[in-house]
DNA sequence: GCAAAAGTGTTTCAGGTACACCCATGG
DNA sequence: CCATGGGTGTACCTGAAACACTTTTGC
């Protein structure tokens, strides 16, 4: 009988702050050895039979202290399997992503995706190999994209979305044709207030009842 | 201290028959219990500390009983996690892609993709969840397609791959075009043999140096 | 020469990008 | 009325898809 490996959920946890204007990504300072005090992504050792959503969540709750109702959506990434990530010894790590929105959590450290600190283990390495994927995700990931900007959003705030993760600014119009192209998203005749700068203030999208099903 | 999840490695073995015109999928009956006799893809247990790809040659050359230098690439594809998918226990398995060229190996059964049998466990959704991923790797994953189709191939072999991934087959003008395309990947002055039905030799393509060494 | 199969050139169309212009707000 | 920023319409470009037509083989 070989034994078997020990496996480690890593979750990459993203957030859009109005205020920020921007995707942050949340991390938190290690409690325990190694890496004591350095920062790291939220991440829990998998229990036998235990579900790999159920793992994220409890990351995401125990390592963060988000509440479990804030954490709205959560899918794979990928696998990292080199054996001396971890000093403790040989462990596999399976990198998740969730999307949050609300509270920040008591111990969260949010960091916007092109200013990250260094992480502890192979951390950093994860972020850099996982953020094309995310970014892909976006307007063509239902859930991911539901769950990252909320039930209720306006143009502005897709803007600002779209740049944290892809890197540039796409022109309104052209966004709001993407976004005609999602399926369940629509437009309301509803407009946000005004920027306190001054301008016009942007449409209103939302979630049919249908995608919010599903 | 809980207790850790069993890890399994299952590989979907993709072999080009130019005889079949088919890329086919290498299953073997099982030898043991569960599924006793039953079709199922190569898998092993993951060792503590061992790389997943060090797991996967073990699978096919074990289960399949394929030397290890016919398998010419390999990378992942997705984990599945329910609980109930192994009788014996909850186990994780880590879905892996495999290419493969030369001998068919002395236990392995060859299916097409559009005729698999039945198999053991869920390989049955891990076969159907994982080849649009496949498909989507010919032509754009360099690794994967140079795996698949050996360091020389003609235009014939390139439309047959294509349909056995894609299920459509595309025109032989526009596949040319999508080829050129490939970094790496060069028009020769070469042609094959025709077909004994007649028809025009197809050309016949190679991988540059450079390619081939990455 | 005829059927079969590959290759060439060209047309068409969809998607994405860029941009000029119009609209709505705060100061 | 001007600066700021979202929204509309449209031109442009690139890449994929489709197809008529040519080339090269076996019979």
């Amino acid at each position: 009988m070989i034994e078997s490996t020990l496996v480690s959920v890593d979750v990459i946890v993203l957030r859009f702050d109005p205020e920020e204007r921007a995707v942050l990504v949340g991390v938190a300072p290690r409690a325990g050895e190694p890496f004591a005090g350095a920062l790291a992504l939220p991440g829990v050792l998998l229990g036998r039979g235990e579900r790999l959503r159920d793992a994220s969540t409890r990351a995401v709750t125990g390592k963060l202290g988000l509440a479990e109702e804030s954490v709205t959506a959560t899918g794979q990434l990928a696998t990292f399997d080199e054996p001396s990530r971890d000093p403790r010894g040989p462990t596999l790590s399976i990198a998740l992503w969730a999307t949050a929105t609300g509270a920040t959590g008591d111990v969260a450290v949010w960091s916007r995706f092109d200013a990250m600190p260094p992480l502890a283990f192979d951390h950093d390495r994860i972020v850099a190999d996982c953020r094309p994927l995310l970014a892909d995700k976006l307007w063509r990931d239902v859930a991911f994209t539901a769950g990252l900007l909320g039930p209720e959003f306006t143009t502005a705030q897709a803007l600002d979305v779209t740049e944290s993760l892809t890197g540039d600014r796409p022109y309104p119009a052209n966004l709001g044709r993407t976004m005609d192209r999602v399926p369940g998203l629509e437009r309301t005749n509803e407009h946000a207030s005004a920027l306190p700068k001054g301008g016009r203030p942007p449409l209103v999208w939302k979630w049919s009842s249908e995608a919010v099903r599903a």
